[in-house]
DNA sequence: GGGTCATGACGTCGTGCGAT
DNA sequence: ATCGCACGACGTCATGACCC
């Protein structure tokens, strides 16, 4: 069917984390997850009866609030509600015009997640540079492309590690490796510069994983997979089940992932003890739940169980501290530049640390 | 704000191997 | 295909010091 000139131009389809927004929504936030969407849908032309259906859709929890307008105070006020936002969205995109390039940016970022999925990563490195892949290829969707800026701390707690030092280690692996390139030091204000690719070189066997769900709804920071818990290897095994339509033998999987099937099947095991996987009678596993919320009942339940409930916040916290410290001590050192401090210059820098006789206290 | 380098204790994790 | 075990690797955590 040619388009002729015109024309209303073709709906096209909403990014992947528009897609993804549709079918999930946004937890906290439902409005905003219809609002947004209504903005998405506009810049990609879509008719208005287009949206109505898309967010009439029961299997779309994004269009949850557009619904229950409809429901408590009736279909022609929703319609009135969401002509409405049409409208607003379309003075926003005149004020705030699209990215161009946006779309390419986000499909190249894609294409290096992809690729990284594809291959397997090998030993006990593996995973966690593989994490902090994940991760900072999650920051650079968000930022719109490959080009990205991130400190060690927001990477460490996007891919849910416990210190930013394996955040920094494992960044300077993928660099290593041609993953990621330093474009820039971090600033007072910014964190660091980053640039992520595809490794130029062959890195080994290509592995063709599963065609299947292309997001899961676990995420590698949940406390569940930490260190003690499930662990990063866990959560790689759970999202390959989790990708697939078919049950996957040990080996198959272990081949995946480029661990061993003897890791594999301690994973398994482990899981299968904690409900998430069953085994079948001819050797293979699957998830046993795959339910957004049922995976999150049980995931919260497993942190909980091992006691890693809380750790991701504390990272957190310690995170928050680190820069409250430095702010007060920034502040002291301007001040007292200006003369305003009487006794002159704060003592050293803020320590992140108490005393030795302190810390054997501690424990 | 952020990064880098270093130290050391602790304990988890991945692996190889042999046995079943 | 699976499991138990031993072992080395290395991630985690806490800390200190220094730099831009």
């Amino acid at each position: 069917m040619a388009h002729e000139v015109g024309d209303p131009p073709q709906r096209t389809p909403l990014s992947r984390e528009m897609q993804d927004r549709l079918r999930h929504g946004i937890e906290d936030d439902p409005h905003k997850a219809y609002r947004t969407l209504v903005t998405s849908m506009v810049q990609h032309h879509w008719t208005e009866q287009q949206m109505r259906e898309a967010l009439l859709d029961p299997e779309h929890r994004g269009g949850w609030w557009y619904r229950r307008l409809a429901e408590r105070n009736g279909g022609p006020a929703a319609t009135g509600d969401l002509r409405y936002r049409i409208e607003s969205a379309r003075k926003f995109i005149a004020a705030n015009p699209p990215v161009v390039d946006r779309q390419s940016a986000s499909e190249k970022v894609a294409q290096i997640h992809a690729s990284a999925e594809a291959r397997p990563w090998k030993g006990r490195t593996g995973t966690t540079d593989r994490l902090v892949l994940d991760a900072l290829c999650r920051l650079a969707q968000k930022a719109g492309g490959p080009v990205l800026r991130a400190s060690l701390r927001q990477i460490t707690e996007e891919a849910g590690l416990g210190s930013a030092d394996t955040a920094h280690r494992a960044t300077r692996r993928l660099i290593d490796a041609g993953w990621l390139k330093k474009t820039h030091d971090s600033t007072d204000t910014t964190g660091t510069g980053w640039t992520l690719r595809k490794p130029t070189e062959d890195t080994g066997t290509v592995v063709r994983l599963f065609s299947g769900a292309e997001t899961v709804p676990i995420s590698s920071a949940h406390d569940a997979f930490r260190r003690g818990a499930l662990g990063g290897t866990g959560y790689r095994v759970l999202r390959l089940l989790l990708m697939t339509d078919d049950p996957a033998s040990a080996r198959v999987i272990a081949e995946a992932l480029g661990v061993t099937d003897r890791t594999v099947r301690t994973r398994l095991g482990e899981m299968h003890g904690l409900g998430l996987v069953e085994r079948l009678d001819d050797g293979t596993w699957r998830p046993l739940v795959t339910d957004a919320e049922g995976l999150a009942r049980r995931l919260d339940a497993v942190a909980k169980f091992r006691r890693t409930a809380g750790r991701g916040e504390k990272v957190r916290e310690r995170h928050d501290k680190a820069r409250e410290m430095w702010l007060d001590w920034a502040s002291d050192q301007r001040r007292s530049r200006l003369g305003v401090i009487a006794g002159g210059r704060p003592q050293g820098r803020p320590v992140k640390s108490n005393t030795q006789e302190q810390r054997r206290a501690a424990r």
